[in-house]
RNA sequence: UGACCUAUGGUGUAAUUGGCAACACGUCUGACUCUGGAUCAGAAGAGUCCAGGUUCGAACCCUGGUAGGUCAACCA
């Protein structure tokens, strides 16, 4: 019972993060402060999974009156584009974050890291190594095999300095030298044996053009970066975990800032992908239209499908965070988005798969107004009017010639209510002696079960959605389901691509029709077509042309016993 | 045959630091309903990876196993 507590004193969750926060703060670690960041490398669009890093990063700094700053890691110059900055700037922000103009690039420390580099040659700590890519992961050594030292490592501090000094000024060619630490080549970790820190790349950069020709790795840059901007709390996914300890040595060995590295397990969810690497290559072929299609797990693709950032940051919470793989059934995520569209999408009549009905006694040319009920969980939505007339259209099927048990829909004989209209009674149907298809419903109407009418109480079973068959408006709609058969694509067989595993029934397009109260809907608004499901507008809608994605059906119980 | 991490209903996350395993999703009932939606009421489902130990008492501590994950890019 705590309807009256004001949001700030209900309970929040807790995870391990949190706790070690709200201890680093009892000890006044860093005068208290909390600052963290999100690092996306610009090499792809993000998806769920950075929706979960984005709502942690950004929500803990809210939580503890901190700060998030937005920082891109683009080390990379070959593998990242301006194209995905714009999109990550667009997705974090859609999702309801602001870090406050505190947008940062990994390549505005540049400058600085490259000195950090300096030190660490001056300090005897790190030394350009001429061997080529493939004899240095030779003599990497394995896990269970120690590494053996490069025959440069013991070079002066001075020869260092001239080499790299050289390298920086682009006199050798790429791949020719690289920058190490010289730490311990028989460490039983493999991020301890002598790291690259910069690797020379004649790339064009995003940013810095072609200012530099050796871009420091993203061991020698990242937490270079958060020491930079002061960040108390870096938090990234468990593949980093047997990094910090490099992480911290470059901290401890520069004598600078130590922000501290947090691992959590990254988001899985069933019936989809989530690598950025697969996500590209379903793009690049063709798989999908674009990173933003609606099947896409992306965050660009989830709003084209009408998930809200509500809906979004509300799994986030709900999923909860902690350092153990995970799979997160995908019905968690569209309860999400059901729970938020239910309270906020106008309910709208729409049909998907038409059949033609009409009303015999009902007068021809008549057009009657039905007020319909715009949202009723929302009662300030209001009112709206929808034409009711002699044809309609309704849901092939919400009508069977010989209807199962338990179907109490429209059935030879039997009666239903048309939502927000009158009750009917099925007397007739006409059916294509070829095809077999049923191709017009008979129906009586009775004028006396209109709502305020005499009989407007009786109770039939069943009530059906329908629009006028003269003033609806045609629509395309897009129906999605999931991406792929399996609940988890990438486990296959030895030699079997994982895109075998693709849906190929993810999409179908239909031809329906729409209320007329839908004539104006702009892009993006969402909607339940009742009975149905959450669709929202899409991007492709224009002047003449309504396309509508579902988002998500409603919970279907009949389907359910059905089979 | 190394290092590091993890192990709690079908799924995910808790358990105020040693005190009768809770919540959410999902599943199943029933009520209500002009959405087979929503809502409401209820149920089933784990004895916490295994084996020992400490303790009045262990999901939490100790020992030893087992299973899974991560790490050998001039990617991040």
């Amino acid at each position: 019972m705590n309807d009256n507590k004001p949001e700030s004193e209900v309970k929040t969750p807790a995870n391990f993060i949190h706790s070690i926060i709200e201890e680093d703060l009892r000890n006044g670690k860093n005068e208290s402060r909390v600052h963290t960041r999100f690092p996306p490398e610009p090499n792809g669009y993000l998806h769920i999974g950075h929706a979960k890093s984005i709502c942690l990063n950004f929500g803990t700094a809210a939580k503890y009156n901190g700060k998030c700053n937005l920082r891109f890691d683009d080390t990379n110059p070959v593998k990242e584009d301006v194209e995905y900055v714009d999109s990550i700037r667009d997705d974090v922000h859609w999702l309801g974050f602001d870090w406050g103009g505190r947008e940062f690039f990994a390549s505005d420390y540049f400058d600085q890291i490259y000195q950090f580099a300096e030190d660490l040659i001056k300090k005897g700590k790190a030394y350009v190594c001429d061997l080529t890519a493939d004899q240095i992961a030779e003599q990497k050594g394995t896990p269970t095999r120690p590494g053996i030292e490069s025959p440069y490592r013991n070079r002066t501090v001075e020869e260092n300095l001239d080499l790299f000094r050289r390298m920086k000024a682009g006199e050798f060619p790429e791949g020719s030298k690289v920058l190490r630490a010289k730490i311990d080549m028989a460490s039983p970790n493999m991020h301890m044996r002598d790291p690259i820190m910069y690797r020379i790349i004649f790339g064009h950069h995003h940013r810095t053009g072609d200012k530099w020709c050796i871009y420091p790795m993203y061991d020698f840059a990242h937490g270079q970066c958060d020491s930079i901007e002061k960040i108390t709390h870096s938090l990234c996914t468990l593949e980093f975990e047997v990094h910090r300890p490099l992480y911290d040595w470059f901290v401890k060995e520069l004598e600078i800032f130590a922000p501290q590295q947090i691992e959590f397990a990254r988001l899985n969810m069933t019936y989809t992908v989530m690598s950025k690497r697969k996500l590209l290559e379903l793009v690049k072929n063709n798989f999908v239209n674009g990173w933003d299609d609606p099947r896409m797990p992306t965050i660009s693709g989830l709003r084209r499908r009408g998930y809200t950032p509500e809906s979004i940051r509300n799994f986030s919470e709900i999923i909860g965070v902690a350092k153990r793989d995970n799979v997160i059934d995908v019905s968690l995520l569209e309860f999400c988005i059901r729970e938020d569209l239910n309270k906020r999408a106008s309910r709208v009549m729409g049909v998907l798969n038409p059949v033609k009905l009409i009303i015999t006694n009902f007068p021809e040319g008549v057009v009657e107004e039905m007020p319909a009920i715009n949202n009723p969980e929302k009662p300030e939505a209001g009112n709206r009017n929808v034409p009711f007339t002699r044809e309609l259209y309704i849901e092939r099927e919400d009508f069977m010639e010989e209807p199962a048990p338990k179907f109490f829909r429209l059935a030879p004989g039997k009666e239903v209510r048309l939502k927000y209209s009158y009750i009917i009674k099925c007397e007739d149907f006409v059916k294509d002696p070829v095809t077999g298809e049923i191709t017009e419903i008979h129906c009586t109407y009775d004028p006396e079960t209109l709502s305020g009418r005499s009989q407007s109480n009786r109770k039939v079973k069943g009530t059906l959605h329908w629009v006028s068959a003269s003033n609806a408006l045609e629509a395309e709609i897009r129906l999605y389901d999931r991406l792929f058969m399996s609940e988890d694509p990438e486990d296959v067989e030895e030699g079997i691509d994982y895109k075998t595993n693709l849906n190929p029934d993810s999409l179908k397009i239909l031809k329906g029709f729409v209320e007329p109260s839908l004539s104006n809907a702009q892009p993006l608004d969402k909607y339940q077509f009742e009975r149905i499901g959450y669709f929202c507008t899409d991007y492709d809608t224009k002047e003449g042309k309504l396309v509508f994605n579902r988002t998500v059906s409603l919970k279907d119980s009949w389907t359910k016993a059905k089979n």
